[in-house]
DNA sequence: GCAAGTGGTATTGTATGACAAATAAAAAGT
DNA sequence: ACTTTTTATTTGTCATACAATACCACTTGC
């Protein structure tokens, strides 16, 4: 399923987790219901109370639930939840439909990479730059469509941090969720990402040269470019 | 300190979870380095070492933190950070310059709530705009500051709902802290709100009439109104 | 009859002590 | 000098017990 992550050889707590928050991201257990208790999850998964108690916890701290003496855990309603969470996008991804998924990240997208772009290229320090110009450089130096995209997430987290406002970092996570999706429609064909390497290189050159309308514009472009893969996602894709 | 929140009431593992968590945003546990080991903090607060656990399993489910046998708990890199997650930036807040988180909220806002209101006006749903009436409603009949506050959160809460990307919920967390800050600045004066709930009724009626750009707009204008309130902390404010 | 109090009870919260697993660092062997 | 083995430290998991909380049904007082 295009995850590369070994699901089992975390620590319990972890796996229960996962178990428990893709259950409540599915719907099999709704927001406002109720959890089974504790010890029965205890014995559903023939675990000691306590991991079952640390699983509950990570989810509490992603505000999936809340647990209330003589209550239970319940579940909290879905604008409580901490969907820019690593591990709860994670979960979501693995309960929607793969395109609509995608259609909203990249919605997100349109909406903050523009102004990103924006502010890198008012407010970057050269070192800043520099690990801009290094991200491009990686994608032209890139051998197969997996480091393509390593390089391509990278630049886009370059120019978030490059941004200098800390509040846009959780962003990264959208971006690489979007990019990783379009290397599962790509991974089976080769590549020429000659154009993409060039919608790049101008919002590289915009940040550089401080300007920020012009960065701005050149992210619009470049994510055009990526909407159009997702519009056909059957043919045959460049990156 | 215009915190309204209990902090002594709460459970053991929470009120430890803030704590570490308050230093660890504070830098007194810079990233990289190692906290000292669960027995040692179980030691330092008089309390057993589940609780402890438990606190350092909700510090690492928001990305503080990572743990491992032999090495103990070690810090994050900033990136891996839940800035966006409700507690984490309580924490951060109470880390940082009050006047540059403002700023920094600000900025963020801008980026997106421009957005996220033209969204709003070609997606909204009925309920949707129904709620945003009831918003507006609410402001207008607030009889004090921290109604006022209160009802104008919820317009922008519910403006966000209405652009239906649940990947932008989040920042409803962002425009919670904003205004909240808002509200400490003003909370000693009788604000003369009228002007401010011109700006939200003009988003309002762009929205309504699905007139994406104009609600664009007309947020920006609201957005500007509040930069000045925050450009001149000491000055007399209006809301 | 009805409101307020009161105790039972299910569930989470905390404590304690023990052992397993992982692994960095030191020691031993080649 | 290098590899292997041992050791020590820390987190991970388990089992059990009791405390705190708060819903619920019941009782009590009027």
């Amino acid at each position: 399923m295009g995850n590369s992550e070994p699901k089992s050889k975390s620590n319990l707590h972890v796996k229960f987790a996962r178990n428990i928050g893709e259950r409540i991201l599915l719907g099999e257990f709704a927001p406002g219901s109720l959890l089974p208790n504790e010890a029965a999850w205890g014995k559903a998964f023939g675990a000691s109370r306590t991991v079952v108690r640390e699983a509950l916890k990570t989810l509490m701290a992603k505000g999936l639930i809340e647990s209330r003496p003589k209550i239970g855990s319940r579940v909290l309603p879905r604008t409580m939840w901490n969907i820019l969470d690593r591990d709860v996008l994670e979960w979501h991804h693995a309960a929607v439909d793969r395109h609509a998924f995608m259609e909203s990240t990249q919605e997100v997208r349109r909406l903050v990479e523009p102004g990103v772009a924006l502010l890198a290229a008012q407010k970057r320090t050269p070192a800043q730059l520099a690990r801009l110009q290094d991200a491009l450089n990686a994608m032209k130096k890139s051998k197969n469509t997996a480091e393509a995209v390593e390089a391509d997430v990278e630049f886009h987290e370059a120019l978030m941090a490059a941004a200098n406002n800390e509040l846009l970092l959780p962003f990264g996570i959208i971006i690489e969720k979007a990019l990783g999706n379009l290397f599962d429609f790509t991974t089976t064909l080769n590549p020429s990402p000659k154009a993409a390497i060039k919608l790049h290189e101008r919002v590289l050159l915009a940040v550089a040269s401080s300007d920020g309308a012009a960065a701005s514009k050149a992210m619009q472009v470049l994510l055009n470019d990526t909407d159009e893969l997702i519009a056909k996602p059957i043919r045959k894709v460049k990156r």
